[in-house]
Parts: structure tokens; C-alpha cells; sequence
DNA sequence: CACAATGCGTGTCTCGTTTACGCTAAAATA
DNA sequence: TATTTTAGCGTAAACGAGACACGCATTGTG
């Protein structure tokens, strides 16, 4: 093995070094690609899973809808170039950002080698409700399950992406943050039906979530329409077994 | 939202348009990280979980082992950097490659920005054997449970990797990866146990592996000892339900 | 003030899956 | 032919998932 073991691992030096040199490998020699990172920002919507997009205005792919993102500086981590992102198009901060995956084949930007790591991020809509107005009709949400024709190899990734959050959804409580701090069992539901794109059974639903000991009685009820209140819940993380 | 929506999703152009300008965004200011991809290369050795490590001839973590990667050239896909990388070290192809995490942290090298996209591989014990002879002395196979000093954040890398290949023996097939093309129920057994760190019942075992479909029974019998000799199987990828 | 309308909240049974557990069979060696 | 070693097998109990229907708390209306 190694017949000419570079060691590269995780960088030599770019400046060729006297080693490098004698094993003919001067890091140097080599164009670098662009590094950015992409953000996939969703939300429940109008009893929709949602993503934020925003139109292209330029070539390539002009007038097509893209996945925010953008360059990572030198000095910044990809999450806090991914959070950076987040906070531009949305104003929120703090909010469940998870790394999906990189993609980098060389040509899927035509205009240079670019390698995106993209991130998602889970945004709890009532917060969200109040930057709605600000329509700048360049940046809108869409279904996941009704896309327009997305840029680059964007559609690849959003479906990547809503494979990854259903999965996460059997085996973790990433489901709570697209609710706000307190909900009722009914809208959680909603929250799974929503992602998991099927009707799930009522009283199966709350046995199985209260079962789990996650969530709080908050004490408070919820009256909306006519008819009986529903139980306000609050999430418990300090229940939660594991992520 | 979009305060100032650069619209960098996958790049804006390197060279600054018009348009960049206009938007106070010039790209081409942007230093580019350098992007490399390492491979953690395990396999199953000494009824062991082992990872393939090269030691680092010089300046930073001289001495200590680090996971084998490289630079990706800028007309090649990550993924095909990583065939290259794992190719160079073990001489092997084909083998089940999937990629793990993007790590990118600022500073995680010392002498400049480094971003690397890690893969891992699954490699069959046995046509391993063969290269094993080869020993430079700075490559070397060692235990994913007692692992030696590592340079860079590669202790955290293979404690993730770990973590990654544990979830997906679940719900996966990956475990064949490790093994010879005709094996044993029992061979197959130490594999699983040796990544799930702890021992399972045969019966339940069997029982459930033979269930799924996924095993033939390849009609010969593999005799090894003085006991009662095993069926050999094979595994069967058109019985696969799911991955 | 009664009654209709609406969604909230609950319990049980069945069935399939997972877990726990011990003995006989087949081969090699002495 | 006795011993050693691993292969190969079945059943009972516990648990979890899924199917399923009706009384309750509130509001609006006549």
C-alpha cells in the first residue's frame, strides 16, 4: 500500500516544501477550487413544508430559483458561515442548523469549480410570521412538494434534503423546532404529517410522543374556533434520550 | 428578509460583474481555502475494527498518524479524489465509499485554511491480505478502540466515523462490505459484533439475517478446525430492500 | 338557554417483532 | 470411539405498532 504515499492528509503545506518537491507534489501547482455554503432554510407554512429560495438574476441560471448561500470566508467556520446566511435572509439566529452534505462534482456551476457544503435549517414559523411583509418577489418560500424550476443541481439537493429529515424525524426531536415554544399535540402532528407526506393515527400519535416523557404540561390550553380547548405542551430537552 | 441578498447561492461569478459590484461583493477578494479529502479506510483485521493511518513526516504533528488524503484537483469530483486516494494507499477499487462530513474549522491546521470533505471505505479482509506484507513503517492498520496519538482533528474524524458505521449496520447492508464474497453466518456475526462493540445471540441473529431474504446459500460448506463445518453464503443485492 | 357543530382527548385488543434461552449434529483429533 | 469444538435449530414471553369509536369542552345560533 502507498506506493507513493503523499501525505497529504488534511493538507501539506501549500508552499512546496523540499519534501514535497522530492515526492513530486507541489500543492502549490494546483488551482483552488471556490468554497461556499448553502443553506436550506424550512418551515411549516401554511400547513406546508416550505423552503426559502431566491431568484437568480444572472447568468447561469438566470431567472431560476436557488438555494441562498455564499462564499466562506477565510477566517469563518462553515456553521458560522452557514448561520451568517441565515441570519441575512431571515433575521433569525439561533435557530437547528444541521450539516447535510458537500457536493462538489466539477461543472456544476459552469462558471468555475465550486464545492457547496450545504447546511439546513429548521425555523420555527411563528417567529418567522412577523419578516413575511418584506416581499422583495426575489426571495420566496415554496412547497418542497411543489418546486419551481430550481438552479444548478438544486433539486438533487432539496430532495437529498427532504429524504434526510424524515429520517432524522423517526429517531430524533428535530420535529419541535418548526413549532414555537409551546403547541398542542394536534399541531405537532401536523408537523410529522406534513414531513413524513401521510395521515397518522390520533391516539397512536399521543400515546407514542407522551410516552416518551418529552414533553411538559404547560397548564395553559389553547381555544381556537369552536370547540373544545386543546393542552398547551412545552418541549422537554432535558427527557430527551437521544438525538 | 434579503436585507442585502447577495445571491451567492453556488457562486456568483469569480471575475466581479457589474452586477457584484453593484451589490458591494467582489468574490475575487475572497482568499479560497484550500479543499482536500481524506479517506478513513477500515476493515476488519485480528477480529478487529481497523482504520489504515500514515505517519506524518513532518511539521505540524510530526510523528503522530493522521487519515490519508490528498488535495482535490480541481477537474475531478470529491468522490473520485477519494477512489484516488484510496486506490494510492491500498491499491484497491471498488469498494463501498460514502462520504462521511465536511470538516472546516479555521485552524484546524495550523499553516493555512483547510477544508475537508472525509470519506470512508469498507474494505474486504481478504483481498487486504495480499498488500499486507508491504510495511514502509509509516502506514500501519490500527484498532478503531485503541487508536495512537492522532494529528489534526482526526481522533474527532474517527470517533464520528464510528458513530456513522454503527448507525447504518442497522438499517443497511454496509456490514457485507467487510467480507469475502462467500462467507460464514458466524463470520458475519463477529462483524456486527465487532462494530457494536458487544456480543449478540446467535439464534436471534441467524434468525433475523435469513429472514430479510438478503443471504444465499451458495451450497458450499467452509471447513475450518475440528468441529462441524459452516455453510458458506452469499449476499444476494437483488433481495435489498432498502438503501 | 338549549342544541348543533367542531375538534379534543382517551383505552383495548390484535398481531407481528424482539428477546431470552439450551440442546443435538457434524467434523477432527487423539 | 471418546473428546473437543463450533454449527444449527425452536419456542415462549415481553414488547411495540396499528386498528378502531365515542364522550367531552367549548362556541355559535335560534
Amino acid at each position: 500500500m502507498g506506493e507513493q504515499n503523499e501525505q497529504m492528509s488534511s493538507g501539506q503545506s501549500q508552499k512546496p516544501s523540499a519534501e514535497a518537491q522530492a515526492h513530486h507534489y507541489d500543492p502549490s501547482k494546483y488551482e483552488r477550487p471556490s468554497v461556499t455554503v448553502d443553506v436550506v432554510m424550512m418551515s411549516i407554512r401554511q400547513s406546508d413544508l416550505q423552503v426559502l429560495l431566491v431568484k437568480r438574476r444572472s447568468w447561469p441560471y438566470e431567472g431560476m430559483w436557488a438555494i441562498p448561500g455564499g462564499f466562506v470566508r477565510i477566517d469563518e467556520s462553515l456553521e458560522d458561515a452557514a448561520k451568517r446566511e441565515l441570519h441575512e435572509e431571515t433575521g433569525v439566529q439561533d435557530v437547528y442548523l444541521e450539516q447535510l452534505y458537500t457536493f462538489g462534482d466539477p461543472g456544476r456551476d459552469p462558471r468555475m469549480r465550486v464545492i457547496t457544503v450545504v447546511y439546513y435549517a429548521l425555523l420555527d414559523s411563528e417567529r418567522l410570521q412577523v419578516r413575511a411583509a418584506d416581499d422583495a418577489s426575489d426571495v420566496g418560500w415554496f412547497s418542497m412538494y411543489n418546486l419551481p424550476e430550481l438552479a444548478f443541481d438544486h433539486a438533487k439537493i432539496l430532495a437529498y434534503t427532504l429524504q434526510r429529515i424524515r429520517g432524522k424525524l423517526e429517531y430524533t426531536t428535530i420535529a419541535f423546532n418548526l413549532l414555537p415554544e409551546q403547541f398542542t399535540l394536534r399541531e405537532l402532528q401536523r408537523v410529522y404529517e406534513i414531513i413524513l407526506h401521510r395521515k397518522l393515527d390520533k391516539r397512536n400519535f399521543r400515546k407514542k410522543i407522551l410516552s416518551t416523557g418529552i414533553l411538559e404540561d404547560t397548564g395553559a390550553k389553547k381555544m381556537e374556533g369552536t370547540h373544545r380547548p386543546a393542552r398547551l405542551y412545552r418541549f422537554n430537552p432535558a427527557a430527551v434520550a437521544r438525538q
